[in-house]
DNA sequence: TGACGCAACATTGAATACAATATACAAAAA
DNA sequence: TTTTTGTATATTGTATTCAATGTTGCGTCA
C-alpha cells in the first residue's frame, strides 16, 4: 500500500517561500530576515532555518555569514549558463524518450501541443506558458530516469520566474508553436538525435529572447 | 585583498559526514542518530541539523520523519540511472570543453593522462583513481559553465564511494587506459561529438563494472 | 500460549534563550 | 571638516529546553 507521507513544517515553509519567489513577490535581493519571516508564516526559527538551508542547496538563495540569506539575483552569465545546461538536459531526456516513451506518452505529448495552438489561436499567455511547461517535463519524465528529472527539476525552478517574464514578449511566439510542432515529429518518429538537438536549440532561442529583456 | 571565507559550523559538519560516507565509514543504511553524531563532532544539534538537512537536499542521506536519516542505500537501477546522467554531463561539458578550453588546459589533461599511465605501470590503484577523477573534473571544468560544474560535482560525489569500492576490480583497467588515451586524442583535436560519445561510453562502462560487482 | 494494550523509553520536531558578529551612528581627535 | 573609534543595536550562529511522535517490551487477558 502506499505509505502516508509526512510534511516536516521545514519542507512546507521551503516550498512556500519557493513559490513566493518564482512568482516574483520575492524578487531578487530581497533580504529574508529571520525574525521577519517567522512571524509572516507564524512558525519559529528553527524550521524556518532548515527550510532556507535546503533553498541555499537549491541555488534559489544566497547566505553571508551573519549578514543573512537574500534572493539570488543571476547575472545575464549565469542564466546563460543555466539554459545551457537545461538545454543539454532536455535534449539528453529527449534521446532517451525516443527509446522509452509509451506510444501513449506520446499521445499525450500530440494533446498537448495542440492545446498550445488553441492558446496561440485564443492568444491566452498564461496557458500557453503552462502548456510549455508541461510538455517539456513530460518529455523529461518519459526519459524514464528519475535523476535527470529531479536535476531537471530543480534546475527548471530556479529558471521558472526569469522565464516568466520573458514570456510576455510576443515576438517569436509562433516561431515557438512551430518549433514544439517539430518536436513532436521527431518524437512520433523517435529520431533521438534530431529530437535532441531541436531541443537545445529551442532552449538557446529562450536565452536570446532573456537577453532582449535584460538589454532593453 | 582575497576576503576571508568564514565557514559556518553547519558547512563544516555537512562536509565531514559526506567524506564520512565517501569513504565508506559511514556505509549505507548506516542511521545518523543525531545526539550520538553531536557528542563525536562536539557540536550541538541546532548546527548538525542544519547540516542534515543539506545532505538531504543532495540525495545523500534520507528522512523518514520522526525516524532518523540514515545514508542511502541506491539500488542497481538509480545507480544506473545516475551514471547515464553523469556520462550525459560528461560528455555535454566535452563538447563545450572543445570550444573553450585553452592550450594550457588542455596540456594539463595531457600532463594528467601520462601519470595515469605511469600509475598502471606501477600498479598504483588509489593513485589511479584519483588521477582518473582529475582528469575528468577537469574536463566539466574546461567547460566554463558554473551550474554544469556544481552538478556535476554533487552527482559524481554521490557516486564516489561505489565507484571507489568498484575501483578494487582490475579487469578492463587496461581498456579504460586506452579510452582516456582517445579522449585526451579528440580533446585535443576539439572533436566536440566524438568526444561527447567517448565520455558517454566510457561513463557506460563503469556501469557495467559496478553491476558486475553487484551481482557477484 | 498468543495477542492485545498500556506504559516507559528513545528519538526527532519545534521553540526559546544565549553568544558571536556585523553594521550604523555619534562623539572625539586631528 | 574629515577621519577614526567606540558603543548601541540588529541580526545571525549556536546551545539548550520542551513537546510530539514512534518504538519496544512487559504484563494481562482470552
Amino acid at each position: 500500500m502506499e505509505p502516508i507521507h509526512r510534511q516536516p513544517l521545514a519542507l512546507q515553509v521551503a516550498s512556500r517561500i519557493r513559490d513566493l519567489i518564482a512568482t516574483d513577490q520575492f524578487p531578487p535581493g530581497t533580504p529574508l530576515k529571520e525574525v521577519n519571516l517567522c512571524k509572516q508564516l507564524s512558525v519559529s526559527r528553527t524550521p524556518l532555518r532548515e527550510a532556507l538551508k535546503q533553498l541555499i542547496a537549491e541555488g534559489l538563495v544566497e547566505q553571508i555569514p551573519y549578514r543573512g540569506v537574500v534572493v539570488c539575483n543571476p547575472d545575464q552569465a549565469s542564466i546563460e549558463q543555466m539554459l545551457e545546461l537545461l538545454g543539454a538536459l532536455e535534449g539528453f531526456a529527449g534521446e532517451m524518450a525516443c527509446l522509452r516513451a509509451t506510444p501513449e506518452e506520446i499521445d499525450a505529448i500530440r494533446v498537448l501541443t495542440q492545446q498550445m495552438h488553441e492558446t496561440y489561436e485564443k492568444d491566452e499567455r498564461l496557458s500557453y506558458y503552462k502548456i510549455n511547461q508541461s510538455i517539456h517535463r513530460s518529455i523529461v519524465e518519459f526519459s524514464k530516469n528519475g535523476e535527470l528529472i529531479r536535476s531537471h527539476e530543480r534546475l527548471n525552478s530556479r529558471l521558472y520566474r526569469i522565464r516568466f517574464l520573458s514570456n510576455r514578449r510576443t515576438d517569436r511566439w509562433h516561431t515557438a508553436i512551430e518549433e514544439h510542432d517539430a518536436i513532436l515529429r521527431n518524437l512520433e518518429q523517435r529520431e533521438g538525435l534530431k529530437l535532441s538537438k531541436l531541443l537545445r536549440e529551442h532552449l538557446g532561442h529562450t536565452w536570446t529572447k532573456v537577453k532582449d529583456l535584460y538589454d532593453s
